[in-house]
DNA sequence: CATGAATGAGGTTTCATTCAT
DNA sequence: AATGAATGAAACCTCATTCAT
């Protein structure tokens, strides 16, 4: 019975994501969303309050994964310079590989009539902030504010992997030649 | 016959950019934009052939504005230091001063349904291009592929000026150390 | 969940038929027949998928009934003579009786936009075409053409149907000289 | 400068017959009629006051065109036979070679809503009654009531006409086989 | 006379949501 | 819990017509 429920939910969320790639915010209503995920759209709301909850509720997770993701990557073991390779590989890797969550958090997230009524993302970015933290500690990495080594880390890669104009190998390269840039900018 | 009305276009240009950014794509609808812009739905239709290509038109416009912006602030005498800090600090400053386009353009350009049947960006661009390709070529640079630059250059600076938890003062703050970070990465 | 109602679908389709007759096809929108059927605008795309594909299933339905009707009034024991007087005189009075419905039909097949990507008609005509057929085998009526026959029967009794210039009384003098003058026509 | 004025409102009526038979009523607009036209939608006001009497007035005129059409292919000296041939040929021919005009008056007049409003074919049709009333005058033909043998003699023919399922060389048989008939069927 | 601009009204259709089963 | 039916509101867009030049 719980199973049921769950995969019925499971079944909702993905079928948004999925139809706001294709169709963006605009262009994604309820009837389209039962009709993918296989159910009634009177059922949508048995699991979502309305819809302006439900798209909060799934980017409240979906924005929090990409942390897991990059977290579950990286361990005590790895020194700086290793530490900076696995995030931004890591980074642009989940990002080719979720695209349509990658799209769904980066539109909402761009969104302010979405984004500003919309309080998340604590637990995630800290633990990150933490990771960062103890590598200046370390004196591993320059003493920069964590602000600008997270957008120095993050940011830069989102332009490469977002650049749908080169190929992969193409993608590849200039990678790794962001990785070396990131390293020489932020290693002591 | 009546002359088209410079004045009206640009009322319902500024009217879409104004809802944009308070309601976002979705919830920004031709009968809202009409009243915003002082004018009748149906004449919304004389200016732009359907709502779809309104949105592309615009973009179109304001997603060159952001370089020309740019290339006003830069000149020839301007050496490398310099330049970096003209290119990373009047970007900053484009975003915060035009909150409403760069919301639109970022909020577009984030939306595959909207962005993907959309082909621009190619003069400003190049400009910028050229700069860089010029920079290099005088070993002001390091020899980094264009793409690379580009999104040091430009991309953490958006997650300063987009941050809102933080008071302007502490903006220009992680401002000023961005402009160094940058430059200490790509001067020779 | 709730039932499919019969008799709203009834009472849209009785809207649609009335308001043609009254306003035409132009002059016929979903809001009124709504207004007449006693429904929302909305519920009608719940019987129906757009307008088109509701007027051309009002057309299937309604463009066999004659045809029906037509049978109905008619059995083996009746030899030509009398065939003939009960088809042409049922004809006419199927006029008569729905004139809303012969009004929706003949302004739908006259109008090629509407009638050209429709493709029905076959069972009842087919039923008609073999009780002439019969008639020919039997040496009843004379070896014409079936198009022709059917021409000749049902054709020219439209022009007194429809003739409103004319009373009930001037009709039915006129209907009974039609009706000697194709007996005399096809019977042998 | 007369003369500009008299092709303007041709090309505007001969738009309104070209749209009608390809949209229908519905669907054809004053700014489609315009753009076919090549004239501004404010310059059909001009010449119409309005869009219903613009259809009256084209309806009024091309409905008359068929009877000059029937008189100039008739003579003195055709005898009854030969002219019941020319009265259904030349209808025939006349529904063939103008299609759209026919579709247009065939539309207008099953539509009570548009027909209904509209007082004409007077002139016309007199001339044609006359000619029936010569013909039993001199007991060539039977003495039928007019309206019954114009309904003989030209709508039966119809149903040939618009019979696209057939090919020319078809109809064509059909129609001197029709022609028989009601030759036979009228001539003393 | 002729025009393209302008518009209020209304077109078809879809929306988010609720109802009744 | 789950559903398809139902709907008022609103979406996009076009209409017939008038205005200003």
């Amino acid at each position: 019975m719980r199973k049921k429920d769950d995969e019925k939910e499971k079944s909702i969320k993905e079928a948004v994501i999925k139809l706001i790639l294709q169709e963006g915010f605009h262009g994604t209503s309820i009837s389209k969303i039962a009709k993918v995920a296989g159910v009634s759209p009177a059922t949508v709301y048995i699991y979502f309050e309305n819809k302006e909850v439900m798209l909060q509720d799934i980017y409240s997770e979906y924005s929090e994964e990409i942390f897991e993701y990059l977290l579950n990557r990286v361990n005590q073991e790895m020194r700086g310079r290793q530490l900076i390779e696995v995030l931004v590989k890591s980074y642009y890797n989940y990002i080719r590989e979720h695209k349509e969550i990658f799209s769904f958090v980066e539109q909402f997230s761009t969104c302010p009539s979405l984004a500003g009524s919309c309080r998340v993302e604590i637990k995630g970015i800290n633990n990150i902030n933490n990771l960062i933290a103890e590598m200046k500690n370390n004196q591993v990495i320059r003493d920069y504010s964590n602000d600008n080594l997270l957008a120095i880390i993050f940011y830069p890669v989102k332009a490469i992997a977002v650049n749908n104009h080169k190929s992969e190998s193409e993608r590849a390269v200039l990678l790794q030649e962001m990785i070396q840039i990131i390293q020489d900018a932020l290693l002591i």
